[in-house]
DNA sequence: TCTTTCTTTCACAGCGCTGTCATAAATTTT
DNA sequence: AAAATTTATGACAGCGCTGTGAAAGAAAGA
């Protein structure tokens, strides 16, 4: 049985996840803004903490590093946009998830237990990885390592791979990925796309491989 | 795109969602009550089931019971306003998502998205493959194996060859294959084709026996 | 603010692909 | 059988595409 607090201003958004955590035999505290996030999270030990990146007073993000200051609880955040995702790694905040609305129930509470279990087991937090040969991507920490060195990618850099890895063996066209990547409002150049990949293959050194080039079309991760 | 079934005793609201999820370029399928939806989830393959929990012969949640047993289809609630105790038994049973009327259709559309977006990520990525002896084509990926062995086609061969598999068995003529291989704007010789034919040939190794010659007339991918 | 890092554009070189042509081979017609 | 028609093949010039370095432009930190 877990303590969770859920926060969020969309009252139905609360009641859902109420709903779902308390037919698992979990009891959940409710707030409805950072500020009383922050508040209860001083008071009482919760399981987990479930911020809502958009809230009155303050906002997901303030309130995580906040609540850092005084405890460890494990946080998982909500956002609205995708384009939230992006802020939300760049902030080194420990945030343990991340979910993006509209989401699963059924989901979400999956990834609270896996949370709980793995914060309590008190094993590192390992988060999503997939793993070619030396080349190791996780996508929880948006981290990439490389023969077990950690690389230094940009933003860019990081997400443009993330795509390819997650579309792997599919052949992506140039407007594909600029449209995925780089969002439906870009309205650069085509071949942007060429220097991101030159970027991403000096970075991969010997995984370099895993590029290939769809001469006419666009790119593709093989494995 | 998406086949989804609905399962609704009330026909506006399944034209609400058809006419969304149609929009969206997927195919939908209707069932007027959960006997019906049974039926219809164990003859075909859906990537989504929406239930109603009000339909007569056999209640949403009946039906998803039911369906359990042998399929795993994500599936979405939805429910009057007054029936919100439901939602608990809807949770024990693996409902994906919970949706209470009156709903926006925009908003439900989002979430089908994201559940079979999940639901899909957890699988190996394929693709769209056939076959034909050792000739092996993946239109996904963009490649063809022969014997195993990845061939090396330039982009005209790979565009030929795919529109050939695509309508096999069908006779091609040289200006149809122009129009749609190459585009309605190529202003070239007839005879280009034939010259990629070779080429395409060349590449195919024994397989070029697929390829057949319709004397004045184009060609043919026959099998 | 200035500095630094990241992103995008551009120009150019290299090379592979494409389309055309001439010729050979195959098939049909005379 | 020869001529005529159609297709197969090899060669090649030109063009288009990609890779890359450099530099301008934008964004993020100090």
């Amino acid at each position: 049985m877990y303590n969770i607090l859920i926060a969020d201003d969309e009252q139905n958004i609360r009641e859902v996840i109420r709903e779902y955590a308390e037919f698992e035999g979990h009891t959940v505290a409710e707030a409805a803004d950072g500020m009383q996030a922050v508040e209860m999270a001083r008071e009482q030990d919760f399981d987990i903490i479930i911020l809502d990146i958009m809230m009155p007073r303050l906002d997901g993000f303030s309130a995580c590093k906040e609540i850092r200051k005084f405890k460890d609880t494990p946080v998982m955040m909500l956002s609205a946009r995708s384009e939230e995702y992006d802020k939300l790694f760049g902030f080194e905040l420990g945030v343990d998830d991340y979910v993006v609305k509209p989401f699963s129930p059924k989901e979400v509470m999956a990834r609270i237990n896996a949370i709980i279990k793995r914060h309590r087991s008190g094993g590192e937090q390992l988060g999503e990885t997939v793993k070619f040969e030396g080349l190791e991507i996780n996508f929880t920490a948006r981290d990439v390592i490389i023969d077990g060195e950690k690389a230094n990618l940009t933003p860019k850099e990081y997400d443009l791979l993330f795509y390819l890895v997650k579309n792997k063996n599919i052949a992506l066209t140039r407007n594909k990925l600029l449209e995925e990547v780089w969002g439906y409002d870009f309205f650069g150049d085509d071949r942007t796309i060429d220097t991101h990949i030159k970027m991403l293959r000096n970075n991969l050194g010997p995984y370099r491989k895993f590029i290939v080039t769809l001469r006419g079309m666009g790119y593709k991760f093989e494995v």
